[in-house]
DNA sequence: GCCGTTTTCGGCCCGACTGTTTTCAGTCG
């Protein structure tokens, strides 16, 4: 069995979780959890890279015995430290920590004290009355513990797609906005870093008047259950499930405020960390020296002060931001009003709901200067997918639309199954035919890593191939990657002079962040593409650029970022045959 | 367990809210 950074992050997090049930050192216990970060945000496979007899890399956090324990999982699958911790703790008393309100203290109580266990233990603790007994428990404590049992288990912890919880922040935030007193009102935490998911909305105001704003919130008609509830902060739980905290602070105060609630943790530590070696301390009030306030009435500020320019919200992962900015190589990022076309798009002749030219005039409307119609091929029989018949029909139709555009170019593509032997889904001759071919993966996603690899190396090295189409074959939440060498496959990409696609669909978001960085260190361009099945699907590319941004891309590091005229040069390395 | 423009040892980010407390621990973000 493979060993992949997931792998081996779940492992540490496993130890970090047992050794703070243990009672032990917590700075021990976040070196594990640091640990456990990097390696599952890194881009290259960390067990691969081992393969070799090579050393550990250096990575941040990791010193020796954590790079010793590092090697030893990707050889072993587990490490010994593992082993003993679970014999000493029960393994699935770890569940107990995603109960809401239980954490390490009281759970090591509750298995000390009471013997617990497993969730059924603490279910049976819980029925017959005994948890309140405990001392710092009361009734309160086992009334809420018994609510979140009763609510399927442990947590909530589902985290959302970033385009719905979108759906719901903004609705509250234009709500809030109208409290009195209100001067300004962000949405902040992993939301303003783009990720691809969020866990929860944690929502920033600035204003005058707390008590109104507090009132606002929790009144709002979304709300099932308020959590917390003081002067300055409130949470609450919408009837969609998700998780929403609003903190309040005054309108000078609101560039520190932003900074720290915007995170990401581990951002934040390491600016305070700056900061501490400066004499300077920093909190969500702002910057002091002493007592005396230096800065925190922007963010901008914030990071002046611990001599930093300004770092975007999509970088602040702790993931080598602090040092870009402090050598001033932070990337110049990308931004949607840089994308010049896209180059994935489907009309109703396959699966999509729009005609071609109404595509090619939504994508008009946006200010894109061209779009590549890219039906599905034959296989996909769901989709209806295009054999070369109705291709060619397709294509000549396009030449007659595209005769009567002024300043707008329809490219002529496909979207063409990866077949499981890595042929591809239709025959040469149609495929000369084309300005580009997007090929994709629709079937076969259980391959074992060797051979899905190969799959999709085969497919690549044909000179007709252009985009590899979301390349991981990933569905947020719903279905996992597939076990691609993907720094095998950035290297053919290269070596052929093709082109990896970061797919914009909110459900899609692949290339995932730490893919598309290790791309463009490796100088292969992405096609930042809609995948639009409709006119309005182009909405979808301002989640693809927080996507690009958050894997430090740039203008240039982008295909359609480039002007047709540029572009048409590097689609001809594959067109025509 | 990591790390070093004060340090190879002694630090390690900081504050709000809740519940069970007569002054604070635990949890959370």
């Amino acid at each position: 069995m493979p060993v992949h950074n997931a792998d081996i992050a779940a492992v540490f997090e496993q130890i970090a979780d047992l050794l703070e049930i243990s009672g032990d050192n917590p700075f021990r216990i976040r070196a594990y959890r640091n640990a456990a970060r990097v390696i599952g945000g890194l881009g290259l496979d960390v067990a691969a890279a081992l393969g070799g007899g090579r050393g550990v890399p250096k990575l941040p956090g990791i010193g020796a015995d954590l790079a010793g324990k590092l090697r030893e999982i990707a050889d072993t699958g587990s490490c010994k430290l593992l082993g003993e911790l679970q014999r000493r703790v029960p393994a699935a008393i770890t569940e107990l920590l995603k109960i809401p309100g239980l954490g390490p203290k009281r759970v090591k109580q509750l298995h000390d004290a009471l013997d617990v266990a497993t969730v059924n233990d603490l279910r049976a603790a819980v029925r017959e009355g005994r948890v309140r007994k405990l001392k710092g428990f009361g009734d309160k404590t086992e009334g809420r513990i018994r609510q979140a049992l009763a609510h399927g288990g442990a947590g909530g912890g589902e985290r959302m797609p970033l385009a719905v919880a979108a759906q719901y922040a903004e609705s509250l935030a234009g709500h809030l906005a109208k409290a009195r007193g209100v001067e300004t009102v962000t949405v902040a935490g992993s939301y303003r870093r783009m990720r691809e998911t969020v866990g929860d909305l944690d929502i920033l105001v600035a204003g005058r008047d707390g008590g109104a704003v507090i009132e606002r919130f929790c009144g709002y008609d979304e709300v099932k259950e308020v959590l917390a509830r003081g002067n300055t902060r409130a949470a609450v739980v919408l009837k969609s499930g998700l998780q929403v905290d609003l903190r309040l602070v005054a309108p000078d105060s609101y560039g520190a405020a932003l900074h720290y609630f915007t995170g990401s943790k581990a951002h934040n530590i390491a600016v305070r960390k700056l900061g501490q070696a400066k004499g300077l301390k920093i909190n969500e009030y702002g910057v002091f020296r002493g007592a005396k306030r230096v800065a925190g009435d922007t963010e901008e500020s914030v990071f002046a002060a611990v001599g930093l320019p300004y770092i975007a919200p999509e970088l602040r992962e702790g993931s080598g931001e602090l040092d870009a900015g402090r050598r001033g190589k932070l990337p110049e990022l990308i931004e949607l009003a840089d994308l010049k076309g896209d180059l994935h798009a489907h009309t109703k002749a396959s699966d999509g709901h729009n005609s071609i030219r109404e595509m090619a005039e939504a994508a008009r409307g946006r200010g894109l200067a061209y779009l590549a119609i890219t039906d599905h091929s034959q296989r996909l029989k769901i989709a209806h997918g295009l054999d070369s018949r109705r291709l060619g029909a397709q294509l000549d139709e396009i030449d007659r639309i595209n005769e009567g555009l002024k300043n707008f170019a329809i490219l002529k593509g496909a979207e063409v199954d990866i077949l499981e032997d890595g042929s591809l889904d239709l025959p040469d001759a149609v495929l000369e035919r084309l300005d580009l071919v997007i090929g994709a993966v629709h079937s076969a996603f259980a391959l074992p890593r060797r051979k899905q690899t190969d799959r999709v190396l085969r497919a690549i090295d044909r000179r007709c191939f252009t985009v590899l189409a979301h390349p991981s074959a990933r569905l947020i939440g719903a279905r996992e990657p597939i076990d691609l060498d993907m720094a095998r496959v950035i290297r053919a990409a290269r070596a052929r002079g093709c082109f990896l696609e970061l797919n914009a669909h909110p459900e899609r978001l692949d290339l995932n962040d730490a893919h598309c960085r290790m791309a463009a260190e490796e100088g292969v361009l992405i096609a930042l593409n809609s995948d639009a099945h409709s006119a309005l699907d182009f909405d979808n590319l301002r989640f693809g650029i927080g996507q690009a941004r958050r894997g430090w891309l740039e203008a240039k590091d982008v295909l359609n970022a480039r002007t047709l005229a540029q572009l048409k040069p590097l689609l001809a390395r594959t067109m025509g045959g």
